[in-house]
RNA sequence: GGCCCCAUGGUCAAGAGGUUUAAGACGCCGCCCUUUCAAGGCGGUAACACGGGUUCGAGUCCCGUUGGGGCCA
C-alpha cells in the first residue's frame, strides 16, 4: 500500500495538515506500506522560500518519517511538483492527441462575460464548451492572433459519477453539474486537480487519504484517471479540523501550527496523541493515551469518523501534562535547558554544570507543570530572588502582626542547620513552630512568599533545600526588612 | 447561487434498531489528600438540532427543515 501527504509549502505545518499526514503515516505503517511526502509547489509565485524545509523540520520534530520524498529520494521522484512540469505537459498533450482533452482559446474576458451572462439568467455559471469542436480554420485564426490555449478535459454531460469513499460511502455527483474544466492553464502550468492526479498515478498510490475539502474535486479527478487509462486509487476523505468558532482554521485563531506549539513548550508525542483522536478512536474508545507505536498498531480507516472536529487547546495542554509526567528528570532536563537559556536563567554551560541541582528543580516542578515553558517560568525564582511579591499574598500574609520577627526567626533556625538535608530543615522549622505555639501555616505561607514571591509552588521544605542555606536565609531577612520598611504589619485594613 | 459533506453534553467522542433510565476523556463544580498550588482519588454538572415517517420498538433507517462546513465559480 502506498499513500502520501502532499502539502503546498506556503506556510507552516498546520494542525489539520499534521492530522491528515498522521493518518496517512499510521495507515502506511499499520499495513506495512509506504508513506510518501510530496511538495506541491506548482504555483511557484506563492511558494515561500525554504518553507518546505520548515515543513520537513516539523515532521522530523514530530517523529514522522517518510519513505519516499525530498531528502530521502525514492524511485518515483522527483518529489517536488515544480520539478515535474514536463510530465504534466506530456500527459496533457497525450490527452489532446487522444481527443480526451482539447485546446481552449477563450480569453479570461470572454469567460468572465459568459459567467456574467449566466448569472444574469440565474443559471449555474459553467463553461459553455464553445471550444469543444473548433474547426482547423478557427484554430489557426486563434493561433494567428497569438492566443495561448488552455487545455480542457472533455467531460461527460449526462449520467452520474460515484465516488466510493472509504469514510463516507458512495457519494454521487450528477455529471451535468460539472463542465469541461481546465487541466493546463494557458501559462503552461497544470491545475491542481491535474497535477495531483498525474503525481498520484505516477507515484503508484493505492489510497488517497486527504481532507474532506477535496471530496468535491474527486469526480473530476476520477475522470482524469479514466481519460489517462490509469488505475484508480481508493479514496478516503477524512473530516476537517475546525477552529473553536467552527469556521475553517486561519491565522486569526491563534496557535494552530505545529511550530507554534513547539515554541510554546509542547511535546511532540502529546500533539500527536491529541490530534490522532480528532476524527478517529481506537476500538476501545476509553483508551486515550497512546504512543506512536500503539497508534500504528490500533489505527485503521474503518474507525475514522465523518464529522468535523473542533480542536481544543485546553485538552491538548492537559495531555501534554500527562506526557510531561512520564518523562524522566534526565529527559526533562534536555528539554528544559534550551528553554531556560532562552529565558535568561543561565547559559547552557552554567546549567549543565549543576545537573544534580537541576534535577531536583525539575522534579519539584514536574507534577505542577503542563508545558516545558511553564516549568521554566515557574522555576525562575530558584535562580534569582523574586523581583516582587505576589500582591494578594503580600496583603494577606505580610500584614499579620509579628510576621517580620517570625521570618527572622526562620532565618535564624535555618542558619543553624548543620547538615543541610530535607529532614533537618523540616525539623528545624517544626521546632520553631512548636516553641512559638503557632500553627504550621502561620509561618510556612509567609516563608514561601518570602523565598519565592509566590503563594503556590513545590513543597516548602523541598524548596528550601533546593534553594540552599545561604540564599534562603538571605531572602528571609530581605523579606523581614521589606515588611518593616513598608510598615506592612497590621496594615491589612488600611 | 448550484452541488457535496456533516449534525450525540461547552469540546473530543462511544453508540453500527431492543444490552441505553446514552459510555469514556477534557473543562467546570464539590469532597478527600495536603504547608500552598498542582498531581492523584471520589462524586457531581451537562447531549441524541427540529419536524415528519418506517418499525412491536429509533440516538441508531428514510424524507424534509434548520444550522454549520466545503467545492465550483
Amino acid at each position: 500500500m502506498r499513500v502520501r501527504f502532499a502539502p503546498s509549502p506556503t506556510g507552516y505545518l498546520h494542525i489539520g495538515g499534521a492530522r491528515t499526514a498522521l493518518f496517512n503515516y499510521l495507515f502506511a505503517r499499520h499495513h506495512g506500506g509506504k508513506f510518501i511526502l510530496r511538495i506541491e509547489d506548482t504555483d511557484t509565485e506563492r511558494t515561500i522560500k525554504d518553507s518546505a524545509e520548515k515543513l520537513m523540520a516539523a515532521f522530523r520534530w514530530l517523529g514522522l518519517s517518510w519513505d519516499e520524498g525530498p531528502i530521502v529520494g525514492g524511485p518515483k521522484g522527483p518529489y517536488y511538483q515544480s520539478q515535474r512540469q514536463d510530465l504534466y505537459r506530456k500527459y496533457a498533450d497525450e490527452l489532446v492527441a487522444k481527443g480526451a482533452a482539447y485546446k481552449c482559446y477563450c480569453t479570461p474576458e470572454e469567460l468572465a462575460e459568459e459567467r456574467e451572462k449566466a448569472r444574469l439568467e440565474r443559471k449555474a455559471p459553467r463553461y459553455s464548451g464553445r471550444c469543444r469542436s473548433l474547426t482547423p480554420e478557427e484554430v489557426s485564426r486563434f493561433e494567428a492572433e497569438g492566443r495561448k490555449p488552455a487545455i480542457r478535459l472533455r467531460t461527460p454531460n449526462e449520467g452520474v459519477t460515484v465516488v466510493h469513499d472509504l469514510v463516507h460511502g458512495d457519494v454521487t455527483f450528477r455529471n451535468e453539474e460539472i463542465a469541461d474544466f481546465v487541466i493546463m492553464k494557458s501559462d503552461g502550468f497544470p491545475t491542481y486537480n491535474f497535477a495531483c492526479v498525474i503525481d498520484d498515478w505516477q507515484m503508484a498510490l493505492t489510497h488517497v487519504i486527504r481532507a474532506d475539502e477535496h471530496l468535491s474535486n474527486t469526480p473530476k479527478q476520477q475522470w482524469i484517471y479514466e481519460a489517462l487509462g490509469a488505475p484508480m486509487p481508493k479514496f478516503a476523505h477524512v473530516p476537517m479540523i475546525l477552529a473553536p468558532d467552527r469556521s475553517k482554521l486561519s491565522k486569526r485563531h491563534g496557535a494552530q501550527t505545529v511550530e507554534e506549539f513547539m515554541e510554546k513548550g509542547y511535546l511532540p508525542e502529546a500533539i500527536l496523541n491529541y490530534i490522532v483522536l480528532l476524527g478517529w478512536t481506537p476500538a476501545d474508545s476509553t483508551r486515550e493515551i497512546m504512543s506512536l507505536d500503539e497508534m500504528i498498531e490500533l489505527f485503521d480507516l474503518d474507525r475514522v469518523s465523518s464529522t468535523p472536529a473542533v480542536y481544543d487547546t485546553t485538552k491538548m495542554t492537559w495531555m501534554n501534562g500527562q506526557y510531561l509526567r512520564m518523562k524522566t528528570p534526565q529527559e526533562l532536563m534536555e528539554l528544559y535547558i534550551p528553554v531556560a537559556e532562552k529565558f535568561g536563567l543561565g547559559s547552557e554551560a552554567e546549567l549543565r554544570s549543576r545537573t544534580g541541582w537541576l534535577e531536583k528543580v525539575i522534579l519539584a516542578l514536574r507534577e505542577r507543570s503542563k508545558t516545558i515553558d511553564e516549568m521554566v517560568e515557574s522555576s525562575a525564582f530558584f535562580y534569582r530572588p523574586p523581583l516582587k511579591y505576589d500582591e494578594a499574598g503580600e496583603r494577606k500574609l505580610f500584614t499579620k502582626v509579628g510576621v517580620a520577627s517570625l521570618l527572622k526567626k526562620g532565618a535564624l533556625v535555618l542558619s543553624s542547620v548543620e547538615d543541610w538535608t530535607l529532614e533537618n530543615i523540616e525539623a528545624s522549622y517544626r521546632g520553631l513552630i512548636e516553641r512559638e505555639g503557632i500553627k504550621g501555616g502561620d509561618i510556612i505561607h509567609p516563608t514561601r512568599l518570602a523565598l519565592s514571591g509566590k503563594t503556590v509552588g513545590p513543597s516548602l521544605f523541598e524548596l528550601i533545600e533546593i534553594l540552599g542555606k545561604e540564599e534562603s536565609v538571605a531572602r528571609l531577612e530581605a523579606a523581614a526588612s521589606y515588611v518593616e520598611d513598608k510598615g506592612l504589619e497590621g496594615s491589612k485594613k488600611a
